[in-house]
DNA sequence: GAGCAGGTTTCCT
DNA sequence: AGGAAACCTGCT
């Protein structure tokens, strides 16, 4: 059945099951959801069209969109029980992304109404907060497959075991161990230091992981901006992929082009365009940008 | 081989 | 304030 190496020889996977609570996503949507740029650490399965496998966590599984295109996951036998457990979380399952959706101003903004129908079923992910901000801080001047490929030998030579040749990305605590050289030899360039530097930081801030979910926006950005090589965009990431803060609006040369180019902010900084951005879509705005988003790489594939 | 990439910081005017 | 250059690495 499987074409990975590893699959199927000594662990079996278990059947393919619904999640708890129900999530709906087509097999394009699921796609977008997990390799657009919220997530770095989903492959497609080879040989086949729509199952993906990925790790968030210790947590390690495989994704596709089932029969009347609700989501169905498998895992590795002995970590069925760890992923039934996390993996609502990490889909923010508990959120109806359909009524939030709808409360977007769509009905005004004719622009926004095209992205939405381009994409149905899209959604944001609830990604454990530490991961997310060490692969967004991978993420400056960096593409996706350079991004996935950065996290990869994180977790390969400092994660923790998960599985069969899979390694979880390394937490905060363990990443204040590693010098920066260390770091460095993975490839990460003048981001070897930054994540030095970050680890330094969270090592003498405590309870940040929680506070940040649940602080007023702003607090949260200029906290993140604070530490070094987070600047607004990566902090907006975090915020929006990782802490479920809606109102961030990450603005990177996509958005920048999407918005000059459809809403006539040409010329506008990025400081600018991201307070438009939550002032015209309001306090879900990281939503409206990632359809926006989406639909821009989409027309920047075809060109 | 020069140029550039989903960004940030630093150093200028 | 606002603009340009530098920072690493890997790919075209």
């Amino acid at each position: 059945m499987s074409v990975l190496p590893h699959a199927a020889v000594t662990d079996s996977w278990t059947a393919w099951q619904s999640g708890v609570p129900p999530v709906r996503a087509s097999a394009a949507a699921l796609a977008e959801i997990l390799s657009g740029g919220q997530a770095f650490r989903w492959r497609r399965v080879a040989g086949t069209e729509h199952v993906w496998q990925g790790t968030w966590a210790d947590c390690h599984a495989r994704l596709r969109a089932g029969a009347d295109e609700s989501l169905e996951w498998s895992a590795p036998a002995p970590l069925a029980g760890r992923v039934a457990a996390s993996l609502g979380d990490y889909l923010a399952a508990d959120m109806d992304f359909v009524a939030l959706t709808d409360a977007l101003p769509w009905r005004t903004d004719a622009v926004l109404r095209e992205r939405l129908a381009a994409w149905p079923g899209l959604r944001l992910l609830r990604q454990p907060l530490g991961e997310t901000l060490l692969a967004f801080l991978c993420s400056s001047a960096k593409q996706i497959p350079h991004i996935a490929q950065l996290c990869e030998r994180l977790a390969q030579r400092f994660g923790e075991p998960v599985w069969e040749g899979v390694r979880a990305l390394p937490e905060w605590p363990r990443l204040a161990e590693i010098p920066e050289k260390d770091l460095r030899a993975c490839g990460l360039g003048y981001r070897a230091r930054f994540i030095h530097q970050v680890a330094q930081k969270l090592a003498a801030a405590s309870g940040w992981a929680e506070r940040l979910p649940r602080a007023p926006y702003p607090e949260a950005h200029a906290w993140l901006t604070a530490l070094p090589g987070v600047g607004p965009k990566i902090a907006d990431c975090v915020l929006l992929f990782g802490a479920g803060q809606f109102e961030a609006f990450p603005v990177d040369t996509w958005i920048l082009r999407a918005m000059a180019e459809r809403y006539g902010l040409r010329g506008w900084r990025p400081a600018q365009v991201a307070q438009f951005g939550r002032a015209h879509f309001g306090p879900l705005a990281g939503l409206a940008q990632q359809f926006l988003f989406s639909g821009e790489r989409q027309a920047g594939k075809k060109r």
